[in-house]
DNA sequence: AAAAAAT
């Protein structure tokens, strides 16, 4: 099968070829051909299976005939994040360089202007968020009466975020004669009332069934602690999983998102993050900047749990197991995609438990614990290590110091930061970091990358030790890294000698915020 | 125990 047996116009067919691609996938294959004779369609797929081009390939075609007007889209595409309308969009400015479309991306959190501009000049392919779109259509500047296709994309998804009473407003508006292209994941009866309601005789097409995973992900687990442990743990995964590119890190809020962001930062890794409550254009930068190469690590809510498509993604860690276990999936599938291997390892924690059950549960299968360390091969003191805080008065700061390690002798000067990071750096042998005696990456695809000039101090490293500090933080002034890490790792006090005032054992609560400040160190 | 989306 090829694209050029699905009906598609020449232009659109060389913009294919241009792009490299000769063979459509199975939506595609299936979609096109209905899309082009103008049948509604209900798709029932994961994003990765090449659905986005399954309609805007035929879209394209379908559009060469006849002109927009001002104020009047001829298509509109509705999709529930910025970030996949983004991508959308650029998907027509792949296929569509042969054509002389305009189209315009009506999206929250930027200015109107432009956009207000490219709605004037006419549009023939309108990319939206629902909020922003009714936005414009109450306010009189978009008239949907001329729109011959509409395209609901994601729908499950809009329907988690509470956007089915917006979707069912902006099928009002548009003319009952158009041409409703519909997708969806999972079928909730929620989605299948609305296809039911807003699609006429449509032709169903099924690709993969809800909740599988792909067969060229790689899942793994790896117990940690909670708390600053886990974070130890996370690095020494990055540094030390073979194959390694680039990553996606997933946490389960936006705050955590932000913490985990700065603390990488601060150990000298080149990592971006993205979240709802940043300001899109910061949102946008850490995209580009992940997909250019600039960083290759992105910490991320769910916001970028689903759609995405970033070719080429090598890894995606879940610092925090999903709540919910479709998340999972979504997740994961950031990766392995196209035909590529991709990894999923995921940080379990004794509190993930029941989480981790229902993702077993949803995806059918058991995810192995990578060398078969459990939650149970923890010790002791890697869980205590957790939570310093709870610690209380049960030790002076004098006993939480550990006899230096042999590894320290050798960096004298770097012994105060390797005591405090010593024991979650080294955990016991069959404990969670032990994977890997070395990092087998060349150098320039390590995430160190721009200190690559720097002489390299240790060999291939083992994994009781940790890369040297010096090559993390040379772009940082000493002191102020050094005064932001005391807030809440668990390093010894200094300079009050062995007597710590009781009143500073005594565990504090503290309100959310002053958490966050000090966790930003 | 969350995130997202209009201002």
């Amino acid at each position: 099968m090829t694209f050029r047996e699905l009906g598609l116009s020449e232009k659109v067919l060389q913009a294919v070829e241009a792009s490299g691609y000769t063979t459509p996938t199975p939506i595609q294959a299936q979609a096109i051909p209905e899309v082009l004779a103008g049948r509604d369609v209900l798709g029932i797929a994961q994003t990765g299976t090449g659905k986005t081009a399954a309609f805007t390939l035929p879209m394209l075609s379908r559009l060469e005939q006849g002109r927009a007007r001002a104020r009047m889209p001829r298509t509109l595409i509705l999709e529930p994040t910025r970030e996949l309308a983004a991508q959308v969009e650029e998907s027509f400015g792949r296929y569509g360089i042969n054509h002389k479309l305009n189209v315009a991306l009506l999206i929250g959190g930027v200015s109107f202007g432009d956009q207000e501009t490219k709605i004037m000049r006419g549009a023939d392919v309108l990319i939206a968020t629902p909020g922003r779109l009714l936005d414009f259509a109450e306010r009189g500047k978009l008239l949907l009466t001329g729109i011959e296709i509409l395209v609901i994309d994601e729908a499950d998804r809009m329907l988690d975020m509470g956007f089915i009473p917006d979707i069912e407003r902006i099928c009002k508006l548009v003319p009952f004669t158009r041409q409703t292209l519909f997708f969806s994941a999972t079928m909730p009866t929620e989605i299948v009332r609305l296809t039911e309601a807003f699609l006429h005789n449509p032709v169903r097409i099924e690709v993969a069934p809800a909740a599988s995973t792909s067969a060229t992900i790689a899942q793994v687990l790896v117990a940690s602690p909670s708390g600053p442990a886990k974070r130890e743990t996370l690095r020494h995964l990055i540094r030390s999983v073979d194959n390694f590119k680039n990553a996606i890190i997933f946490c389960n809020r936006k705050r955590d998102v932000a913490i985990l962001h700065k603390s990488l930062q601060k150990h000298g890794f080149r990592a971006g993050a993205l979240h709802g409550d940043m300001d899109q254009r910061s949102r946008m930068a850490s995209l580009d900047a992940f997909k250019n190469g600039e960083v290759d690590l992105i910490v991320c809510s769910d916001v970028a749990a689903r759609g995405l498509d970033i070719p080429d993604v090598s890894h995606v860690f879940n610092f925090d197991v999903p709540v919910h276990a479709e998340d999972y999936v979504h997740r994961i599938g950031r990766t392995g995609r196209a035909g590529k291997l991709g990894t999923a390892i995921s940080i379990v924690t004794r509190a993930d438990q029941k989480h981790l059950a229902e993702i077993e549960k949803l995806i059918g299968r058991v995810v192995e614990w990578q060398q078969g360390a459990t939650l149970d091969t923890l010790t002791q003191d890697d869980e205590e290590e957790a939570s310093p805080r709870q610690r209380g008065g049960r030790r002076t700061s004098g006993e939480r110091t550990r006899a230096p390690r042999e590894h320290s002798a050798r960096e004298p000067r770097e012994q105060s930061k390797r005591t405090r990071e010593a024991p979650h750096d080294a955990p016991k042998s069959n404990g969670p970091a032990a994977a890997k005696a070395h990092d087998p990456r060349p150098q320039e695809a390590r995430s160190q990358e721009p200190r690559q000039h720097e002489p390299r101090q240790h060999a291939p490293r083992a994994p009781e030790q940790k890369v040297p500090d010096h090559r993390e933080r040379s772009h940082q002034r000493p002191d102020r890294a050094r005064s932001r890490d005391n807030g809440h790792d668990d390093q010894p006090v200094v300079g009050m000698g062995d007597h710590v005032p009781s009143f500073l054992l005594r565990p504090v609560k503290l309100k959310p915020s002053v958490v966050e400040e000090a966790e930003e160190a």
